[in-house]
DNA sequence: CATGCGCCTTTGTGATCACAAACGCGGCAC
DNA sequence: GTGCCGCGTTTGTGATCACAAAGGCGCATG
């Protein structure tokens, strides 16, 4: 056998791995509702758009399969979820037990710094609204519950939540379609009010409400 | 070029996918706590005890990962989790919310058969209490629960509840080693009672409890 | 005897390849 | 014109290899 001939690895010097590079990109894109539901993805495709051999795709799309966030047919093939409206209900009843749990975490922690910074990002909320820009919507509305959450001091609270928040992304971008907001996101200014105020109960219902309320239009 | 000099891959008509198989058995072995907390588990290992090469067992322990039922050290090493009181607090927290949650589900569904189905395994478990064998014990008990949720119809809600299950695994081994059970489950036949009176709010309550008792010596 | 340095081994990462099954499209028969 | 069969192409699966980095162990040194 001849010692050396193939030289195929390139250094590249990345930051981090390849295969998680990968899956960050992704997950961004289906968490804000950048992929309709049913889209395909394969594993070359994906691959020579990335520069990327098989190995570390595939590895990035099992990852978001197993979080729930893709479908894996029974041959293999991966593509965006199409939610059922039986299994959108469940995962609107996921968010509506773990969020206003989360919430009242938060709340004890929640200084006036972390609610000037929710109103910020509600107002970028307003914005996108008026804007009628349906991924920055999603995101900017991730974003403001997120950043509540965090608060909480409950990461594993947490990383169960966005599990759900994935596997409804391309959903709530149908969903955004289908519905166009002409208001204002009513119910971010309820949390902020009940967060101010100190107010538990009223701050858990707020953030129930506000979780159902988006949802109930396709679900139901 | 040679047209086809190596042939190293074997046919091995093996029913289902190799990576999938090894999920399953390693994904089983953890739930039911045979695996301890800590423990560290390497690809060439793994590969050369199932007769697998490392694709395949990198697919699997990696999807084990994404569930949370393993965690990844900082140079891609895998082992088993070592959880801090915290984060068992928040896995009890949210099995406290989603397990009455899928019950008061199944409960219209509860037919007598079902609850039959449920007292067999309760006396199994209680068999697994006397003979103070904690593989079988935490293998029961979950399979009490399973078999009350599969009745609500919520795949995607047990699907996370399972995840949750999965994280709790090798912790609740430990936590049998520490605390070793000398009563049969009583909140189980709670559980039975509440079935049978068709009583909601005591259902919810008796689940409740008996999640929350069973975690609370290990994180308090 | 304790401590730090360096080498060898172990381990994860990513690329490439052979193979089988699934998919799709075109032609052929009725 | 319509339906079906077959072959080429696409796609996932698993094996193997080269490489880099992390870990561990022993040896030399203070």
């Amino acid at each position: 056998m001849s010692e050396t001939l193939p030289r195929p690895t390139k250094p590249l010097p990345a930051e981090a791995a390849a295969h998680d590079r990968l899956y960050r990109i992704l997950r961004q894109q289906i968490l804000v509702g950048e992929m309709l539901p049913g889209q395909a993805l394969t594993l070359r495709g994906l691959g020579k758009q990335f520069g990327l051999s098989m190995t570390p795709v595939r590895e990035a799309l099992r990852r978001l399969v197993a979080e729930g966030a893709l479908t894996l047919s029974s041959s293999g093939r991966v593509a965006t979820p199409e939610l059922t409206n039986e299994r959108i209900e469940e995962l609107a009843a996921l968010r509506a037990l773990i969020e206003p749990e989360l919430a009242s975490r938060a709340l004890p922690r929640a200084h006036l710094a972390l609610i000037d910074r929710l109103a910020t990002i509600n107002t970028a909320n307003a914005e996108a609204v008026a804007k009628a820009d349906a991924v920055s919507f999603i995101r900017t509305n991730l974003e403001f519950h997120r950043t509540l959450y965090l608060r909480a001091q409950a990461p594993a609270m947490l990383a169960v939540l966005e599990t759900v928040w994935l596997q409804l992304g391309p959903t709530m971008r149908a969903l955004y379609d289908k519905v166009p907001r002409n208001e204002p996101p009513r119910h971010h200014r309820l949390i902020l009010a009940a967060l101010r105020a100190g107010d538990e109960p009223g701050l858990r219902l707020a953030v129930r409400t506000d979780v159902t309320q988006g949802l109930r239009h396709l679900a139901g």
